[in-house]
Parts: C-alpha cells; sequence; structure tokens
DNA sequence: CCTCTATGATTTACGACGCC
DNA sequence: TGGCGTCGTAAATCATAGAG
C-alpha cells in the first residue's frame, strides 16, 4: 500500500513511510459556491448517474474526476458523522 | 430538550488541545515505531481508551505528526531523543 | 491584554483493493 | 476488464487555543 519511496537512504525514519507520488495533484480548495452546489446534489442524491456527475462538473467548472471524488469523501464524511452520533448515544 | 440541548452543545463545544498524558502517551507509541508510525484499529483503540479521545482523534494526531515530523526532522530531534530515552529506560526496569 | 505559532480538524486527491 | 464502490492515508489548509 506504499505510493512511493522518495528517501532511499535506509538509515532515514520515514524511508518507509507512504509517500504521495510526485504527480499528484496538488489540493484546490473549492470555492463557497462550488461546495455548496455539490452539497445541494448530494442532498438530492448521495450517489451520482453519469450524467448528472457530467453536468455538475460542466456548471462547476471541475472535471467529472473531482466530482467522483468529492461524492466519495462525502459519503465518508456522513459516514463518520453518523458513527459519532451513535457512539455518543451509547454512553 | 435538555439532553438533546447539552449533546448540541457538546458537538459545538471548542476544540481543546489534549492533555499533557495523553500527548505523552501518543509521542511514546509514535517514537517507538518511527519505521512504521502506523498503529492498526486495534492499537488504535487501546491509544484512544488510554488517552480519553477518539480513535478518529488519535487517527488525526497520527496523521498531523506524521507530516510534521517528515516536513522538519531536524525540528523534533530533541523529542525524538527524549522518547527514545524514555522506552529505553523502561525496557531496562 | 495582544500577538502569533503550534495544534487539532477538515478538505482534496489517490493507491490499494473489492465487487459486479 | 473497466469503472465505481469503500477504506486509509498524504498533504495542504482552516480555525483558534493558548503559550509567550
Amino acid at each position: 500500500h506504499k505510493d512511493e519511496k522518495p528517501e532511499l537512504d535506509p538509515n532515514n525514519p520515514v524511508a518507509n513511510w507512504i509517500h504521495a507520488r510526485s504527480t499528484r495533484k496538488k489540493r484546490c480548495p473549492y470555492t463557497k459556491y462550488q461546495t455548496l452546489e455539490l452539497e445541494k446534489e448530494f442532498l438530492f442524491n448521495m450517489y451520482l448517474t453519469r450524467d448528472r456527475r457530467y453536468e455538475v462538473a460542466r456548471v462547476l467548472n471541475l472535471t467529472e474526476r473531482q466530482v467522483k471524488i468529492w461524492f466519495q469523501n462525502r459519503r465518508m464524511k456522513m459516514k463518520k458523522m453518523n458513527k459519532e452520533k451513535t457512539d455518543s448515544k451509547e454512553q | 430538550v435538555m439532553i438533546l440541548r447539552s449533546r448540541f452543545l457538546d458537538a459545538r463545544r471548542k476544540r481543546r488541545n489534549f492533555s499533557k498524558q495523553a500527548t505523552e502517551v501518543l509521542n511514546e507509541y509514535f517514537y517507538s515505531h518511527l519505521s512504521n508510525p502506523y498503529p492498526s484499529e486495534e492499537a488504535k483503540e487501546e491509544l484512544a481508551k488510554q488517552c480519553g479521545i477518539t480513535v478518529s482523534q488519535v487517527s488525526n494526531w497520527f496523521g498531523n505528526k506524521r507530516i510534521r515530523y517528515k516536513k522538519n526532522i531536524g525540528k523534533f530531534q530533541e523529542e525524538a531523543n527524549l522518547y527514545a530515552m524514555k522506552t529505553a529506560l523502561g525496557a531496562t526496569q
């Protein structure tokens, strides 16, 4: 499950850690408008159809891949929020 | 109603830095597993219990610690030596 | 008090692996 | 086999607690 190892020095403690590939796109925070629209779409349906994805990407000037990943991350966030809610209820 | 109110207030409760003891426990694990500081789910649960924080918070702490350590190893050298010495002494007893 | 910096949390972007 | 699913994480960024 390793991404890449820029550190080749065997004495370097971080040599075997997970490292992001240098080709990874730098994180680009979305605008308030983009986030708001994505949230609205998520409220409508947690899973995108292919043409909703195309449409959302076009309107928000994001790639379809970015929209797909945003929904994946958003579902994980929802799962985490639900878990915290039920965890605090029991006890 | 009061229960719902207190739960809502809990959720909005402002972040607090972890206790010195909790940070101590997390750092001990981090520096004694420096070549592979990725605790398993079970290890995270145990650390969370010892520290009085959630598993998510343990994950956040390790994520932040790994990237900040990697970004400036020199800055953490003193701390690393301190915990290395501490575990060495603990193993002797 | 009033700054800043360190710290905990959240947000993008993937790699690994799963299922259909 | 491609494509989207989850899971765990990297790295950047946000928010502000709290040390000086």
